[in-house]
DNA sequence: CAGTGAGCGAGCTTCCGCTTGACTT
């Protein structure tokens, strides 16, 4: 039996450290935090100086009876958790729950895994530090009263099963001051102006460049001005600039940047990338994937070294140590990294290959030399005018880490390739060959993904590396928040070209707007997020988690009382939850868009029953007219003319085979009427208000396709029952119940007695059931 | 299936940060 019991928080980990420590030591999991505060109630006595309440979670009471048992078989136990707040947490509450005295405990931290490491570790041991302790429990409790307190406001307030937190109430927020920037801004078109100039070497061969105008025109009346200008205008060089410049690779991954990349590249959800990252760590093919820290191991750093120079030369190589620079970083473990650098793939899924690849190139890439490069601006003009153009391009002298990695961009915005000049001297002659003037228009800040909704959370110290996925699939739960793509609207823009001394204008289409997985605010999360907004503005401001980390820290450092913060806290901020409570009537979002003409009752948008609708009066002057909002429409950016025109239904659309053909909405949602028969409209594509006759003979008629390849077979012997083809795959359908098909039968051969034993076996296709979620 | 939206009220919901499986589809 050993005589050592060290504890950990995850498994993958003890199974490492087990191999440096040997025989006389056993390394078990805890699993992250063994207890938390009860769930049944607030769990904290507020009356008793916020007493936290702790319990150990049901999924961690086998955990816990197994390290007890050890425990009594052990001489010394060494807590051996992260070296942070939560770890340091983790540590008190096991020394608690498994009765350890100060004599047989341990308390040790590495943050890196190597044999090395570990034994200078156990060499060291210290006491566990309550004051880190206190400034977890703190963050716990204020966490819980601000949850517990805020989202029960939400269910009488607005509906039932809303939450509130301090960081998915800033997430949410973020998105949703986002998306009213978006409908605000006023997009401006302006020309932009390019010309291909020719020059000519000194052996008197011809080479072309593109080169910019260094001012962009607001109307086609300038630009019309400028180009006439340009005819037979005797363009010349008039300087070249030559400088040096250098480019410095990205640190290694953290948690934040590997969902950012992993996105951008790979085009993985923030889960996906997490799930990929957990399964690669489990089989030691990559250091652990929470982590806020870009530190490699001195280990890490001498094999990059070794793989680089042999992979690249030794001119590639240039060790480096990084620095993190985000708030609250806590750096309890090293930066994400390929647990063998020297392995270039490795045996998994592709998609687990493609993210082991990308992690192995950015470290690399975090290793070795500056890019060399430079750049040269020439500048154009001719006599008579007074804009001149600009020609610049980038020549990779020595390309160093870009051999290996490229960051990707987020805004997608205007394509600035690397172009190559041809040799250009100054006072040489530029003969114009074209000028292409295109219209273009300002484009608003760019919605969320995933991703970069992380990246900013990151940059405002709210949540962890745990946390960031989770908080991004809680905010779609709630449905404050849906990801989806959205289709681009066509655009006409102008073309205005010279060329042979001839203009010639064109207009163009081009599809603009179009959305790809981005995030959008759902009205509910708009209505929450002013709710919030207007009656708890200090937790909903961007910096509340910045300026509780520093009391935090505090804490931690041994000069401030946990209780004493947390009360202080409390008393304001419960007093507010109290007026909230008393004086606020229920908001349902309500906003006043006009007066109908017709009647001259107030319009309104508000959430109902059944959802966003607009209104037409109020029950005080009879009863008001109901319409429910289409879908892509927004409470926040509903106009009255889109409000009055959801009243116009049904429509007539026109006649098809002598029925009129009318387009309505009804409970399910916008349909088509035609021969006393109804049909869906598309919810994602058609929209009722625009729709034409012939889009609606297109769906009448796909419809009537699909009823007819419905049925696979019936029996006239027993009308009823019938072979279908459903959502599902075929079946059989009798007495309003469905039954499946065994699937090594043929539907469509099946005989009446076939189809009486499978309705007789009572094979029956079950029911959806509701799932509850377990807590 | 195809133009619902009242009001009452039992019993439920909820936070953030550590960690993995256990579950269907």
């Amino acid at each position: 039996m050993q005589e050592n019991l060290v504890i950990v928080e995850s498994p993958a980990k003890a199974k490492t450290i087990e191999k440096f420590l040997g025989k006389d030591f056993l390394v078990k999991s805890s699993f992250g935090h063994i207890r938390d505060l009860s769930k049944k109630n607030l769990g904290i006595d507020i009356e008793h100086n916020f007493k936290p309440e702790y319990v150990i979670s049901d999924d961690k009471k086998k955990v816990v009876a197994e390290l007890k048992k050890l425990v009594k078989e052990a001489k010394l136990v060494w807590l051996a958790s992260d070296e942070d707040r939560e770890g340091e947490a983790i540590a008190w509450h096991l020394a608690e729950v498994l009765q350890l005295n100060d004599a047989q405990t341990r308390r040790i931290v590495f943050n890196e895994i190597t044999k090395d490491a570990i034994l200078n570790a156990i060499k060291k041991p210290r006491n566990i530090d309550l004051n880190l302790v206190n400034a977890q429990q703190a963050r716990r409790i204020l966490d819980r009263l601000v949850g517990f307190e805020l989202s029960p406001i939400l269910w009488k307030k607005i509906k039932p099963a809303l939450s509130a937190g301090r960081v998915q109430s800033v997430a949410v927020r973020l998105l949703v001051e986002r998306e009213r920037e978006i409908n605000a801004f006023q997009s401006v078109s302006y020309f932009k102006v390019t010309a291909l100039f020719e020059v000519k070497d000194p052996k008197g061969s011809a080479e072309t460049f593109p080169a910019e105008l260094s001012v962009r025109f607001q109307s086609a009346e300038e630009t019309r001005k400028f180009l006439e200008k340009c005819k037979n205008a005797a363009f010349r060089i008039t300087e070249v600039t030559t400088k040096p410049s250098r480019k410095s690779p990205p640190p290694p991954f953290t948690t934040s940047t590997l969902q950012q990349e992993a996105s951008r590249k790979l085009g993985f959800s923030v889960s996906q990338t997490m799930t990929l990252a957990q399964k690669l760590y489990e089989a030691g093919k990559i250091t652990y994937m929470r982590t806020d820290s870009v530190n490699l191991s001195d280990l890490a750093l001498n094999v990059s070294k070794k793989v680089i120079a042999s992979e690249f030369g030794a001119e590639y190589s240039q060790p480096r140590q990084y620095k993190t620079k985000t708030k609250g970083a806590q750096e309890a473990h090293e930066a994400i990294r390929p647990t063998y650098i020297e392995k270039e793939t490795i045996t998994g899924s592709t998609a687990e290959k493609k993210l082991y690849d990308l992690i192995r190139k950015r470290t690399l890439a975090s290793q070795m030399s500056d890019a060399l490069i430079e750049k040269t601006t020439a500048v154009i003009e001719a006599p008579g005018i007074d804009e001149h153009f600009i020609a610049t391009g980038e020549v990779i002298k020595f390309d160093g880490f870009l051999k290996v990695y490229r960051e990707s961009e987020d805004e997608e915005g205007e394509e600035k390739k690397g172009n190559f000049l041809p040799p250009l001297r100054q006072n040489q002659d530029a003969l114009l060959q074209s000028v292409n003037a295109v219209q273009k228009f300002t484009y608003h800040p760019p919605r969320y993904t995933e991703a970069s909704l992380v990246k900013k959370l990151e940059e405002l110290g709210i949540g962890r590396p745990s946390t960031y996925a989770p908080t991004i699939s809680t905010i779609q739960q709630r449905g404050y928040v849906v990801k989806e793509d959205r289709p681009g609207k066509p655009r006409d823009y102008m073309v205005i070209s010279l060329s042979k001394n001839k203009i010639t204008e064109q207009i163009k289409t081009e599809i603009t707007g179009a959305e790809k997985a981005k995030l959008f605010p759902t009205d509910i999360g708009m209505i929450v997020n002013d709710f919030l907004v207007q009656n708890f503005q200090d937790i909903l401001d961007y910096n509340f988690t910045a300026t509780v980390e520093k009391e935090f820290d505090l804490i931690a450092e041994g000069q401030l009382e946990w209780t004493k913060m947390i009360r202080k806290f409390y008393s304001s901020f419960h007093k507010k939850v109290e007026e909230t409570l008393t004086s606020k009537e229920k908001s349902k979002g309500e906003r006043l868009l006009g007066t109908d003409p017709e009647t001259g009752k107030p319009v309104f948008v508000k959430i109902g029953r059944f959802g966003p609708m607009v209104q037409i009066g109020d029950a005080n002057d009879g009863k008001p007219r109901f319409a429910s909002l289409l879908k892509g429409q927004s409470m926040d950016s509903v106009t009255l003319e889109d409000a009055l025109a959801m009243f116009r239904f049904p429509r007539k659309l026109g006649t098809y085979m002598k029925s009129e053909v009318t387009v309505g909405i009804g409970r399910f949602g916008p349909y088509i009427l035609h021969d006393k028969k109804f049909y869906s409209l598309n919810r994602n594509t058609d929209n009722p208000l625009t729709v034409t006759l012939e889009r609606a003979i297109e769906i009448i008629e796909e419809k009537k396709q699909k009823d007819q390849n419905k049925l696979i077979k019936e029996f006239p012997e027993k009308p009823g029952l019938r072979i279908l083809n459903g959502r599902y795959g075929p079946y059989i359908a009798f007495n309003n119940e469905n039954y499946r098909i065994p699937k090594t039968k043929n539907p469509a051969e099946l005989t009446l007695d076939e189809c009486i034993a499978i309705i007789g076996n009572k094979e029956k296709t079950p029911r959806k059931t509701v799932r509850r979620k377990k807590s």
